[in-house]
DNA sequence: TATGAAGTTGATATTCATTATCATGATGAA
DNA sequence: TTCATCATGATAATGAATATCAACTTCATA
């Protein structure tokens, strides 16, 4: 999925929901989409405010959960008690292995454990809706 | 492990780190020990209040942090925010299907999930340390 | 069992992330 | 251009968790 189909999918979410554009919105997607990580508020707003110096903190929150609801966006709550949130690619799910000392984040996806996932919901009669795997750890260069 | 294991483990700790004893902590633990659930901060509060309503809010937190520094409880970070704290067993880890709806826990462990993910620690380099792995559903007397 | 240093407590204030409020400004269909 | 509707930034408010502090326990020692 490239930027633009991004943008578009976004531009539909407004459309089918009578909300609007906005200056502030769209310099706040092209910042989350440009940035390629996995981003707290506040790290977005920095970003942000570089090229968009009014926009305002409330702004950031209120953009994240529309991006969040038309599923361009993931919210990530950390066991360190952080939310970051990252680009979603819906057809690229991943889970993340993370560093506790460095704070590096590596994608990863096991298909084999995502079946197994499956299974247990299967097993106890749940409807899936979502998983979250966190594997935490310490990296190469951190443990030396 | 017994109950009697558990608060063994608690005095030894207090032990190494020259803390004390208190009819709080005691308490606390014990309704810690007997609830078997995964609490918030609250809702053991509003236990423990039962039997020894001078506890404060405060002490509650403090206890909560000692258990899981000496690994008798671990600290869940849900994806809609709140924090659960639930006894654990060091000899038995699982992980969590959660539903959406109802907020039923039931614990779960699949051997090679849990064999997988050691994998991926090890395909990357990483130091394993621990994993969090939640999953996210209806279950079945909510689906109907 | 009395003493006192060190740890603990409850109440309260504080911090921090997130959300709600609201007057003002922007959007876009007609 | 008009105007209903939505969006915005500033600010206040919320809620969970932590820090502060004077008064109270605990417990090793005398
Ligand atoms: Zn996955
Ligand atoms: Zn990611
Ligand atoms: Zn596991
Ligand atoms: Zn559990």
């Amino acid at each position: 999925m490239t930027n633009r189909d991004a943008i578009e999918i976004f531009h539909n979410y407004l459309a089918t929901k009578n909300l609007k554009h906005s200056e502030q919105r769209m310099s706040i997607l092209q910042d989350f989409l440009d940035s390629g990580k996995h981003l707290t508020a506040h790290e977005l707003f920095v970003l942000v405010q570089k090229k968009t110096p009014s926009v305002g903190f409330a702004t950031i929150y209120r953009t994240l959960k529309l991006l969040c609801e038309c599923g361009l966006c993931r919210e990530l709550k950390l066991d360190d008690g952080t939310t970051r949130y990252e680009y979603q690619d819906e057809t690229q799910h991943h889970d993340h292995l993370i560093c506790t000392k460095c704070g590096k984040f590596v994608e990863v996806l096991d298909p084999e454990i995502e079946r197994l996932q499956d299974k247990l919901f299967d097993a106890y009669g749940f409807l899936p809706q979502r998983h979250r795997l966190d594997l935490y750890g310490i990296c190469k260069s951190c443990n030396k």
